[in-house]
Order: structure tokens, then sequence, then C-alpha cells
DNA sequence: GGCTTATCCTGGGCGC
DNA sequence: TGCGCCCAGGATAAGC
């Protein structure tokens, strides 16, 4: 499941390989996967364009392309970008990019639920995906205590909902959500507005701690996700309570519970996250 | 406006 | 072995 860490680590790859080749061709295998423009303008307009530049924001990764267009990518839940040196079929390629230097830059996406958007020249990757600009404060650009007091301020969700609330903090998803509460002592439930600012304080370093040590990994291999090279990241043998269910925790060796918050599972340590100003139902 | 729930999608796991 | 059901989950729309 591709987050913040996933995404920085294909990003990083990215950028250390295709900048500077172009786009020779492009040939688009599911219509869904392209959120703009229309297939067939799609495969007509990115062709020529040299990748100039690669960032991130949130869980987008941002191509930037020569004059001035770009290319935004969101691998949503099983989606991969790949660049591979000869053209294997993939069981799940959904569009393929061949470039100048005779690779090829592959979206393989499971479930479909990805999407690749062209940003024409004279736009901004915001103006053709709104939701970008509403996209919350980047968790490894200095986030503190006082910045998530701000943002789950009179909130009454859950916490574990309002870290996955990509308008509230960008690029948390739910393993690290998991992980973070873990870390930071603090029961999922807990309802966001009700932590007080040491606790805030407290979150916001453990977030921090968690993705830079995930990126240090190269993300998490639960499934699907590996590395723009197709290498699998390191992250699940450090989880100390994602998928973890029914085993010991390492500290307190309580049995770690798995609840559903939100609709998603969540799972945590009853020992070391105790109840405090749960919110009733789940 | 805030919050919850349903939906999209498909492979894998599980029970029968 | 094969079938059917359930689960996973990010983003978004719909509904309360």
């Amino acid at each position: 499941m591709p987050e913040l860490p996933e995404v920085e680590t294909v990003c990083r790859g990215l950028r250390a390989n295709i900048l500077g080749d172009a786009i020779k061709s492009v040939e688009v295998l599911r219509k869904e996967s392209i959120g703009y423009p229309s297939v067939g303008e799609f495969e007509r307009t990115v062709p020529g364009h040299t990748f100039e530049d690669v960032s991130r924001r949130g869980k987008y990764i941002l191509i930037h392309m020569s004059g001035q267009s770009g290319l935004a990518v969101h691998l949503r839940m099983s989606g991969r970008l790949l660049l591979v040196e000869k053209k294997k079929p993939a069981k799940f390629l959904r569009v393929r990019m061949q470039l100048k230097s005779g690779r090829e830059l592959q979206f393989e996406d499971m479930r479909v639920f990805g999407r690749i958007w062209y940003i024409p020249p004279g736009k901004t990757f915001a103006e053709i995906i709104p939701t970008l600009a509403e996209l919350g404060p980047e968790p490894l650009e200095g986030l503190t205590g006082v910045a998530l007091q701000e943002v789950f301020a009179r909130r009454k969700q859950a916490i574990k909902s309002a870290l996955l609330d990509q308008r509230l903090l960008a690029g948390v998803g739910n393993i690290y959500a998991d992980e973070s509460l873990f870390h930071s002592g603090i029961h999922p439930l807990s309802a966001a507005g009700s932590l007080k600012l040491k606790e805030l304080e407290r979150l916001a370093e453990e977030v921090k701690k968690v993705l830079t040590r995930a990126i240090e990994l190269g993300g998490t291999t639960f499934s699907d996700f590996t590395s723009s090279q197709g290498v699998n990241g390191n992250y699940q043998h450090d989880a100390w309570v994602y998928g973890r269910t029914g085993s010991d925790c390492r500290i307190c060796t309580a049995t770690i519970v798995r609840v559903k918050i939100g609709g998603r599972s969540s799972h945590y340590c009853p020992g070391c996250q105790p109840k405090r100003r749960v919110r009733k139902g789940i």
C-alpha cells in the first residue's frame, strides 16, 4: 500500500534514473488509469517531452517535463511505476511509455485505482488535480504539535481517521498511522480534538520518525509495493503493530488487537495505548 | 460543516 | 478441485 515513504522511494528512484530521458511513445492499456485528458489526447500529447525533475506532494508523484508540462501519478492501492530495461510483459500493465534511451516506464496497477494525469503547458498540477491544493501540511517539513493542534481543533472524529484525512495531514496512510499512534501511546479511537498539546507534540515527532525510518528502509512491502527499480521495501519487518494482530506486543507483551475504525483496519496495543476520551462506537 | 458509509476494483485466502 | 464469499484500502461521492 503506497504511502508517503513508498512514494518518496519511487520519486528518488525516478530522479536518479530518468532525468534527461524523453518519452518516445505512449500506450494506454486501461482507459480508467488516465485521469486527464482523454486517452487519445494523452497518447498524442505526452510523447516528445523530456523529464526535467521529479518531486512529491503527499502521495502524488509530480514529474516535471519540458515545455512547462508535467505528469502526476497517484499509486493509490496497488500502483507501481517501474523503469525497466527490457520490455518484459507485466500482468497488470495499464500504461507503458517507451523512452528514447530504449527503456520503458511502466505503470502497473492490479486494482485499477491508480491514476496518471497529464499537466499541459500553462497549467499547474493543482489546476488539473484540485485535491492537490487541499492537501494538509507535509509531515517531513517541520511538522509540530502546534500544527496538529490547529488542524485537529474541535474535531470529534477518531484520531486514526483524522490522520488518514489528507486534507489535515498529507501522506500518512493506514500503516504509518497505526505505527505512529503506537509509538505515541495514543489509542486510535481517541477524539482528535481532545488530545493535549503534549500528546500531539509526541505524535508529530513519532510521525516524522516512523516516516523517516520507513524511507530509510525503502518503504513497506506487504503485498503490492516495490520501488521504481522493482525492489521490495523492508519496513514491514520493523512494524510494531500493523499486521501483527494476535501477536504479543514487543514492549508490554499484551496481545495486539485489530478493530475497524472508519472502515479501515486499525492495529493497536491495549497495554501501551490505553483508552482515554475514546469515542462511542467504532 | 463534520462525520460516516458506500463505492470503485481485483487477487488472495478461506470455508465448504 | 472448484466455487462463492469476504477482505484489503485511498480517494471521493452521497447521505445523515
